[in-house]
DNA sequence: CCTTAATTAAGAATGGTTCTAATATAGTTT
DNA sequence: AAACTATATTAGAACCATTCTTAATTAAGG
């Protein structure tokens, strides 16, 4: 189980060091969206500075994914355990997973329309609870 | 045509201040998916800070759009004047506009998901040119 | 015109993120 | 298993895009 998320940063080239493996189990045992200093917070023992340096490499080894464009300004971090996009409750900036959207098509229309291959892509939506009073 | 602008402010309930029919006039006449510093060298007789401050009430009008995650690590912003979504190519950061995908099935699948009503949403999708040597 | 609430603007402040440079460690080699 | 080396970690400083402050200006309606 350990030797399991090991061998995860190593297929990655990713030397398995106590933090990565420290933060690599956080990320995928929470769906909870969190910031860098959220998990900080969590992990006081991990720098920030590093918190901040481990998951870009996370992001960049594509077993994380950033979600930009919350009000509160700050980056939110998730696991990219399985392709899914993001809701996002306006009225309470509570992000909510979803993975019921095929983007094969709007990738394929994509492609089309510039010429690139595409690598990737991000998705989210901004709603509100119906009937609710502002 | 100065009077179609002022009139655009007007339904939005946006007082028609100079600065803000410069910028609209603006955003409208580029597709070039400037950043608010661009903006400003652009124009310098409006000050940046009231670039940003009418930037922000041409989002909330969605009069404009934003566009984040460029890895410039600066928003940049949009016309919003037809439905449509962004390729980055990401070895160039060129910013592509695309309108040839019908969202309707992504926003009816994630209602049925999370049970909010859709409002807004932001499909980023990233790229690069095939066959080029990395 | 007058009034007033909203807008503009220059610069200061903020704060999330990145950088720096010194120390520690993982992975590999003898 | 000791030595080597490239990489990782860290505390704190620095950065800089964006937001805030506050005083002067202005649009819109009476």
């Amino acid at each position: 189980m350990l030797d399991q998320l090991k061998s995860v940063l190593q297929e990655h080239k990713l030397k398995a060091t106590n933090q990565r493996l420290t933060l690599l189990e956080y990320m995928m045992s929470h769906d909870t969206h969190p910031t860098a200093e959220m998990i900080h917070n969590d992990l006081p023992d991990i720098s920030l500075a590093t918190v901040y340096n481990t998951l870009e490499k996370f992001v960049n080894a594509k077993l994380v994914v950033v979600i930009e464009g919350i009000s509160d300004g700050k980056r939110h971090y998730d696991a990219a355990s399985h392709p899914h996009y993001h809701v996002i409750n306006t009225q309470t900036n509570e992000i909510i997973d979803a993975a019921n959207f095929d983007p094969a098509p709007l990738i394929k229309a994509a492609e089309a329309a510039t010429g690139l291959q595409i690598t990737e892509y991000r998705i989210d939506l901004y709603g509100i609870k119906p009937n609710a009073n502002d």
